[in-house]
DNA sequence: GATGTATGACTAATGGCATTAGTTACTCTA
DNA sequence: TAGAGTAACTAATGCCATTAGTCATACATC
């Protein structure tokens, strides 16, 4: 045979992403993926660079995705309502996109993947931006910032995970913590007017 | 041959979790962990079952050294004192014991797997105590534990992934973020007085 | 001390997955 | 319309987990 399939990077990302937030970032492997597609798998190098390149694909895809979310929950709010609706909607997201959450979990660095890197950055600036806004001082902003990133993804991994026990009440537990670590930003901003 | 050598079970762990530990959970292999007892893979399965009672065992054995890291890490000391200890002793575990730290992210459910689930709780009892010792009633400490565990959680899984970007002051964020929270437990403390 | 059973090692074989090499057919351009 | 590139394929390799079946040795029992 010859070409035949009409198999597109964006295909393959989709079914990937599919594959991978029905039932985990592990059974996203490329038979899989190439059995959804109706394609052998090594066919699929030619269009991407192993099962590490399908990684690297879902990481792009997802943070430009989670981008779009942060974007949309962010919208005309500003300070501490911004920021709960982000919380809110990184929640949804890890809930919604379970595999494609995991795929930007493991970080690469700056210069070893500018394109994965930038792409998985810009949802932390849009974070970061709100903070400045605020008033905060960029060396203020970068421990607050990195607190509410631990707190989210911490959280988000737990639930994922079933690790909190009894699933009673985690609403109000993320309730409760997002509020402790916007506590803490709203009095650095109060302390810096 | 017949039996020759002297495997045990500790000395699975002990191999397994050495491997994990230098190299990564992943590589923990059957095969790894064989080869440096100096038996072939299937003779693992007189001892366990299979990869993921490996898995198992070793997230039974990082429990219980990490329930015993925090009975040092606490002492005599008492409320926000030992929650400060306790959230430095488990960022040098997760250091010093990055393997064995990612085995028991899988949670077990209570029914399924017993001993593992309590082996897992142990540490949260611990820290749990410490939050009632401060008299705080149980329904709200649940919150805060849960908004502690996310933070030392999420902030250990992103320092590993190296997912902060520039590694400068990971120190300082750490203890800013480990004092929001534990500001935010003496506020409910204080309040319960 | 002989015997017999359970243990704990082994070899052999299977299957899933990723990966590479080499092949072929189709499509599009020059 | 001929040639070049593309995108599929088959075949083969290697790593890993797993299962089945074998066999020697240690230990307990008589």
């Amino acid at each position: 045979m010859g070409r035949k399939a009409g198999i597109t990077l964006e295909s393959v990302v989709e079914a990937a992403t599919a594959i991978a937030d029905r039932d985990g970032l592990d059974a996203a492997t490329l038979t899989a993926v190439a059995d959804e597609l109706g394609i052998k798998t090594p066919s699929l190098y030619n269009h991407l660079e192993g099962l590490s390149g399908l990684r690297r694909l879902l990481a792009i895809h997802g943070s430009q995705l989670l981008l779009k979310t942060f974007e949309e929950a962010i919208g005309d709010l500003e300070g501490t309502e911004a920021l709960r609706s982000i919380a809110q909607a990184d929640r949804q997201f890890a809930r919604e996109h379970r595999g494609l959450y995991d795929s930007f979990l493991p970080a690469p660095k700056p210069d070893e993947d500018t394109e994965l890197y930038e792409a998985m950055a810009e949802p932390v600036f849009l974070v970061a931006h709100v903070l400045l806004d605020m008033g905060i001082p960029q060396s203020e902003a970068i421990h607050l910032i990195r607190a509410l990133r631990a707190l989210l993804h911490g959280f988000l991994d737990l639930e994922a995970r079933e690790g909190f026990g009894m699933p009673v009440g985690i609403d109000a537990s993320f309730d409760v913590a997002v509020e402790l670590i916007i506590g803490g930003i709203e009095a650095a901003a109060a302390s810096s007017r």
